[in-house]
DNA sequence: CGGTGGACCTGCTGGC
DNA sequence: TGCCAGCAGGTCCACC
């Protein structure tokens, strides 16, 4: 579900809730996510007060005092929501987390593909499931060099390198489909294949693209909802994604839907080649 | 090594 | 109306 501009609305609407405060209490009433949550490391948070709230790439991290880091990752169906503590747990809602001054947050994720993991701020750049990012596309070091390099070995399909969060830090099925489409780009297309100048126009439309989706607040296909459970409204601009049997916005022809391996891909045949 | 396909889950939709 | 198949924003692992 997430993709970087929904996980960066996610922080953006956490911060007005979560700064300055402490942690009063924790309780996981379901610890089966795609990594078992550990309820000891959690309740270590009692008594912290959250200091900042960052993103990297597709990943949550809630910054505490003495030093400790809530790591979240939101999977396909995880939310962060902000509720008064009088407010009724729903079904999904694995971790609470009761703060000062009577706020919740809440972790609920029906899919429970999510992950919730609590280390200290020195052990982050050694967690496996960080370490191997690639440069987040809103960050100084994405470079269409950088891209580049990594079209020249690979025959994999172009949709597919662009999910591969090795390359590129923070995409996912909608954003990958749609920037193809706006670089004229088949997403079966061997990355091989790709000339530097088509390199070039995704490294320069993939910034722009997120940080429009993140204006809108992100994509709200069915899930998505920000801490305040509050829908995006980027889905009403998307030209693309989940947009098959509708016609092009630019050109009037009807858009595909094809798989590439188990995911589907969309795209215009006319305006992608 | 790189690439593919399935597994992990629940919930919703569409066809019969 | 009910049932079943297929599909969903992500990641990880076994296998070729």
């Amino acid at each position: 579900m997430p993709e970087l501009p929904e996980v960066e609305t996610v922080c953006r609407s956490l911060r007005p809730h979560l700064l300055g405060r402490t942690v009063t209490h924790v309780r996981v009433r379901e610890p089966r996510l795609r990594v078992r949550v550990n309820e000891r490391a959690l309740k270590g948070l009692v008594g912290k007060r959250i200091e900042a709230i960052t993103r990297t790439a597709k990943y949550v991290l809630l910054h505490f005092s003495e030093n400790a880091v809530w790591v979240f990752h939101l999977g396909m169906t995880g939310k962060l929501i902000c509720v008064e503590k009088s407010t009724a747990p729903r079904k999904h809602d694995h971790i609470v987390v009761a703060l000062e001054g009577g706020t919740e947050l809440r972790y609920h994720d029906p899919r429970r593909f999510g992950l919730s993991l609590v280390v200290q701020q020195d052990q982050l750049n050694s967690l496996p499931q960080l370490r191997h990012l690639g440069p987040d596309p809103l960050g100084a070091q994405f470079s269409g060099a950088h891209l580049y390099a990594s079209t020249r070995a690979s025959a994999r399909r172009i949709r597919d390198l662009l999910l591969d969060q090795q390359v590129v830090a923070g995409l996912g099925n909608i954003y990958a489909n749609e920037i193809l489409f706006r670089t004229g780009i088949r997403p079966t297309t061997r990355a091989w294949r790709l000339t530097r100048r088509q390199v070039a126009a995704i490294a320069a439309t993939t910034p722009k693209l997120l940080r429009d989706a993140i204006r809108w607040c992100g994509t709200s296909f069915s899930d998505y909802r920000d801490a305040d459970d509050k829908r995006g409204e980027f889905q009403n601009h998307l030209r693309v994604y989940d947009r098959d049997g509708e016609k092009c916005r630019v050109c009037s022809n009807v858009i595909k839907r094809i798989a590439i391996g188990n995911r589907s891909a969309f795209y215009c045949p006319t305006c992608q080649k």
